[in-house]
DNA sequence: TAGATTGTTAATCGATTAACAATC
DNA sequence: TAGATTGTTAATCGATTAACAATC
């Protein structure tokens, strides 16, 4: 990480934090279905495949506090983890790229509690304007600058081709969006202050498959 | 890790390089396209924003040697690296939960270079099962057992609700499946033998939000 | 040859794990 | 009280970055 020139807050999460916490609100749902109103660290741990002390410190940072002996208030764990990771608010978002993968994710949204709403779909292809994909409409490209002059939205999602992909990233930036959701591979040049977050499926793919090859001796 | 038992080969890549190999592999395909024959360390790594001696690192896991002052031949870079990462040859997976997700998958593969072919997908839902998207069949659930016995397919792919995970993935290890492509939020108990790859896009939409949450201070 | 780049070994950095005192 | 668990500080581990000799 680079600097980013102002103070750096209180304290923030590291990304393995974070990217561990919505596996703990997925399970503490879970628990909080049996009616079990305290848990510790380290039966979440075990559960979770996790150190305790992992568990501990990365509790921390929603700000709850636990009790010794007996552990941590589960409704309230939940409550701060999704209050922490934004969860329980509305966060707004445009899609550019409405094929297959930008299909899902518009479809897919509703079953997911991470208060992402995406508002609207952006395609050029003249054969997707104009549909209805999860309830959300397929928008003309060139209407992201009109309808973000009227919304403030701050996230901006990118399923599209990866040839076009850095262009549509800088749209975005011009249209005032803060943070990007890239699924595709490349690479995003852009100011620092932009919040990119790349999630390309052959990252995931690869190591899937090198670890199949590798285990075959 | 945990120790698995058998003598540790030459050298496993570690995670953070399986990453970023396919990100070099798309850069390079570009660079191919522009009739550049050589390429140097420094100049992927400008490019992709990574430290020049960890793209040499990376790279190494290849096999290529590059030369002093000229850097790695461009063609053979390319081949070698989806020879590591197995994306040449035609990995076969079935994929179980023919929803939003899983629908996106089976379509957006053809896209990818990734060599995973989804021979067929399998659901309980009567609406889905005889469709077919992508070109891939959606079966019903039960003829998981009976296709495995005559397909002898390593590579599985979860894109079912959270809660049935566990039972489809138990499911699939009795049908002889060695690498699981998990993309529910359930946390999978299985032998240590069984390779998994947790794919969820909560962790990404945390990391997200959360980072956008500190900016505005 | 001169100098950029590879390849490798050493130093740094950050996250995970261990140790332990505080506490309910 | 006794003892499990929290919370924090210290040790470990692994990945990234730096240093540098080898080489084309």
């Amino acid at each position: 990480m680079k600097e980013t020139g102002k103070y750096k807050p209180k304290s923030q999460a590291p990304e393995p934090t974070l990217k561990r916490l919505p596996g703990y609100l997925y399970f503490l749902e879970q628990v909080k279905e049996d009616g079990t109103i305290n848990i510790s660290a380290p039966t979440i741990g075990k559960e979770l495949g996790l150190d305790p002390t992992q568990v501990v410190k990365d509790l921390a940072f929603t700000g709850v506090r636990g009790k010794p002996r007996v552990g941590y208030n589960t409704y309230e764990l939940i409550h701060a983890l999704e209050d922490f990771l934004g969860f329980n608010k509305v966060n707004e978002a445009f899609l550019v790229g409405a094929g297959n993968l930008g299909a899902a994710l518009m479809a897919y949204q509703e079953h997911q509690s991470l208060g992402l709403k995406i508002l609207a779909a952006f395609d050029v292809d003249e054969r997707k304007i104009g549909k209805t994909i999860g309830g959300i409409y397929v928008l003309e490209y060139n209407k992201l600058f009109s309808l973000s002059d009227r919304l403030n939205v701050k996230i901006g999602i990118i399923t599209t081709p990866n040839h076009v992909a850095q262009e549509v990233a800088e749209d975005m930036v011009n249209c005032g969006i803060k943070a990007i959701w890239n699924f595709t591979s490349a690479k995003l040049g852009l100011s620092e202050k932009i919040i990119v977050q790349n999630t390309s499926m052959s990252s995931y793919a690869a190591v899937l498959l090198r670890r199949l090859s590798d285990a075959n001796l």
